[in-house]
DNA sequence: CGGACAATTGATCTACCTCAAAATTGGTGG
DNA sequence: CCACCAATTTTGAGGTAGATCAATTGTCCG
């Protein structure tokens, strides 16, 4: 079932038009696809993983635990990621990779990636580049959780969410897919769950956005930008509209 | 004065040793010194750079300005590193590079450092390697910022640094050079120059390190690594004794 | 229809911030 | 070598964003 690859051709093809070639190289590389339940590792912290994960369908987040036993989120991930790239030149794990929602993902092993990059080098540069986008997005973060106040980091979370669904064509209007549970907001953004509960309620009282049985809708896209002081230029998708 | 290289051959040669052909084309690109004043920017954000800097001589920070004016820094870089590496893929910075003390780098060209690529593509894979270590050490700040207490933070953060130092040989026993102000460790971690202050005194009362004079000297590691949960793999210096 | 989990609300507490001033330190020119 | 200035570090005294604890109220799903 080589189709099983078009979601990461797609991606691909974002950054740059493929060569038939390039195409081709893709359809080969092989492709095991699982299921996964929600709330399950997909790969552990401390695991040495022999293969990367597409992410098919579903929310992925990775994550640490710290020794209070509380848990700090430093990425969603939607269809098209490869979420653990990483592995392919960092032997061992530093970090976990959770469902957040049922998910099906694609497993290609390391030595097919490598090959691969081997025969279109090109590939391969732009493999790194969406690792380096990964970094930047951890920076912007680390701006929020270093200097912005809640209201403001969850609105800068759900202008950056809601990009990356629409670049992947996964929003409807000015709504789209949000699974994710206030809890795991706050993992993500350092809050407690009571205190993302009430920014929230601030941004909906603000006319900013909604969100209910996990769909968000941005209300007022240029107000919620500014608020936010949402840039998309750190999320570098230079071609997209 | 091809010499200006050992630094990143040094730094390349921690993760493989380098066949004599590697080292030949390290040793052929071109680099163009050039020295800074603290304080002054090496490169800005929304700037569009056409070369790569090598740190030679002192310490560089990444940081980002909010929309209030405050700083975050994200990264803070010792001779060898190549703290812009990621402009080789990403057209515009999405921040800035700055000079934390006085500053001697190198600039490589990128096309330089593409064709090295070309020609030795074992050294792209350390280089992107490289560029995964810094996102792997953004993912620990950011566990930090959002999950410790303060001193903790702090804690982790001499621990980060002086385990780098060491790794190039710029430790004399347990004390190290450490230039940087409290006001820009509070960037760094998220914290205000008070409360950076207050922090670091409750790490002398407990005896865990001593910061003086720009020198950082831990008294007592073991203790120290404890206190901040410290656990090297996120820096994945898998050689390094 | 019941049970589990998620969202919401209320009340209290605290880690860290801000403002302001004093004490140190380091660098510079004379 | 000293005196002076500017930048840091340190200390003090409130103030506040966000945490914690503890119910209560949905909501989804088998």
């Amino acid at each position: 079932m080589p189709q099983t690859i078009t979601p990461l051709i797609r991606k691909l093809e974002r950054e740059a038009p493929l060569s038939d070639a390039e195409r081709q190289v893709l359809l080969l590389l092989p492709v095991t696809v699982r299921e996964f339940r929600a709330d399950s590792d997909i790969v552990h912290e401390r695991d040495t993983p022999s293969q990367c994960c597409l992410l098919l369908q579903g929310w992925l987040h990775r994550y640490k635990i710290a020794g209070d036993g509380s848990r700090q989120i430093f990425a969603f991930h939607i269809a098209g990621d490869v979420p653990d790239l990483q592995s392919l030149h960092l032997r061992r794990m530093d970090h976990s990779l959770g469902a957040s929602t049922p998910v099906k993902v694609g497993f290609i092993p390391h030595d097919s990636i490598r090959r691969l990059i081997e025969r279109a080098p090109r590939l391969g540069g732009i493999l790194w580049k969406d690792t380096l986008i990964d970094a930047s997005i951890f920076r912007q973060w680390m701006l929020g959780m270093g200097r912005k106040q809640a209201p403001q980091r969850l609105a800068h979370f759900f202008c950056e969410l809601y990009t990356k669904m629409q670049a992947v064509g996964l929003t409807d209007g000015f709504s789209c897919d949000f699974p994710i549970t206030q809890g795991a907001m706050g993992d993500a953004l350092g809050l407690s769950t009571v205190h993302v509960n009430r920014s929230l309620m601030e941004l909906r009282a603000d006319g900013l956005i909604e969100l209910e049985k996990k769909t968000l809708t941005i209300c007022n896209w240029e107000r919620l930008k500014q608020y936010a002081e949402f840039d998309r230029l750190y999320l570098h998708m230079d071609l997209a509209a």
